[in-house]
DNA sequence: TCTGGGGTCCTAGGACCC
DNA sequence: TCTGGGGTCCTAGGACCC
């Protein structure tokens, strides 16, 4: 096989440099990125948490995902500010297009990752190490923000090496780098080596990446499974998956959840939420062309513990109300009268629906596709506000909820 | 006013069939 | 009086990622 050359490449603390960019281009004074700050949900609402922090924040010790709350109670004075989706998405566009022109084969990892298969690009643009630098600068100049780049053979370790030093920096960690550069890192620094893995290693003694590379795999394999492989392999820098640059890979399932702002201790406030989620599910569901075979239901209770409850239809569906019914039966099977934080909807098992469904039995399967079609085009030329159902009114609900709602973007799902 | 939201993949155990 | 065994489908839950 082929040598390749990989770039990975990601923004800097992303929602809070595009905040503090944006803010400087309308006349902020300070730059978010030199002082204590983070870009955070809203508390009132129970969305509290960091979503992402600036370098004098991290200095704290503060993590994302941790709540503000517990932010500012280790940096007192800290700044937050709210997050804009809809300009996250347009940096997100912005960079994507300065990255194309380096290589047709770009995959998007996430609103703030990608990478980018150089491989054959040489003869065009030069060494890999100095066309990684002239990105870096060229986004930096153009957009205001600075990103990492790491350059490897694959994307594993171009992952890695990118994360080696931060910020505005370009790494390589080539597979003879791996000694001295990936195998001192600690365990938890693997990528897919998580909260609940890293102990697990730890009792077997293995607190480094090195040791995890030189640990016996047939251990590992009895002790985690497939698991233990797989990251026995990635220590090893081991990792062959291809950039895939058409498109993103077809997506298997669309879900929406929420935190409510209150508790729901009722079925009617359930049944509403549950229908405002499952408006955006099918919304997106057929907006992709597919119909869903299985339906999950999830709630997370006032102390915190997470349930669900999964059926699937005997024929695929995208019709908002089939799938609200199902969902509503699954919540009333699931629901034991706990006090509710948090409720999702979730559909997967998807196919194509451009087959012609038979409605032998459902008589009015071809009115309620109508009325699907015809609620869709008003939402998307006029919002999602523009019309809802009447159980809303005064209910102090959502009608529709989840996506980014912004006149340029007007249904957008959030990608983080 | 402590703890979001959107994904993918894997495993375990029970039902059911031959 | 000891009660298979393999395969598939289904559901619940847990792990990881950003």
């Amino acid at each position: 096989m082929k040598k390749r050359t990989i770039f990975h490449i990601d923004v800097n603390s992303a929602y809070l440099s595009w905040e503090a960019v944006y803010r400087l281009q309308h006349g902020a004074e300070v730059d978010l990125r030199d002082i204590p700050s983070v870009v955070g949900g809203d508390e009132a609402s129970r969305h509290g948490i960091v979503l992402a922090k600036s370098l004098p924040a991290k200095k704290y010790k503060i993590q994302t995902g941790e709540s503000l709350f517990a932010a500012r109670q280790k940096c007192p004075g800290l700044i937050v500010v709210p997050p804009h989706y809809a300009l996250y998405m347009q940096c997100h566009k912005a960079m994507l297009d300065i990255f194309s022109q380096y290589s047709p084969s770009v995959q998007v990892f996430s609103i703030d990752e990608c990478f980018l298969d150089y491989t054959n690009m040489e003869g065009i643009w030069g060494p890999p190490l100095e066309v990684a630098h002239a990105i870096r600068e060229r986004v930096k100049k153009e957009l205001g923000f600075t990103v990492n780049i790491g350059i490897s053979t694959n994307k594993l370790l171009a992952k890695i090496g990118g994360d080696l030093k931060k910020p505005d920096m370009v790494h390589t960690l080539y597979p003879e780098e791996i000694p001295w550069k990936m195998w001192p890192l600690p365990v938890e620094d693997l990528y897919m080596v998580g909260r609940a893995t890293a102990p697990k290693l730890h009792q077997l003694g293995i607190y480094t990446i090195g040791q995890l590379a030189n640990a016996d795999p047939e251990l590992l394999k009895y002790k985690l499974k497939s698991f233990g492989q797989l990251i026995w392999s990635y220590a090893n820098g081991i990792e062959e998956s291809p950039v895939v640059n058409s498109g993103r890979p077809p997506i298997k399932g669309i879900g929406n959840s929420t935190t409510i702002s209150f508790d729901v201790d009722n079925r009617s406030d359930a049944c509403k939420v549950l229908l405002s989620l499952t408006e955006t599910v099918c919304m997106r569901l057929r907006q992709a062309g597919y119909c869903a075979r299985l339906v999950a239901v999830s709630i997370r209770a006032n102390d915190f513990f997470h349930y669900t409850h999964q059926r699937k239809f005997y024929t695929p569906t995208d019709c908002t109300t089939d799938i609200y019914e199902m969902a509503c039966k699954l919540f009333d099977e699931l629901w034991k009268g706990q006090l509710i934080r948090h409720i999702g909807v979730r559909v997967s098992e998807l196919c194509a629906n451009d087959f012609i469904q038979l409605s032998l039995f459902e008589e009015n399967n071809e009115k309620k596709k109508k009325l699907d079609e015809t609620i869709d085009n008003i939402r998307m030329k006029y919002g999602s506000r523009a019309i809802f159902r009447s159980v809303f009114l005064h209910s102090g609900l959502q009608p529709v909820s989840g996506g980014v709602m912004d006149e340029d973007y007007q249904m957008m799902s959030s990608l983080l």
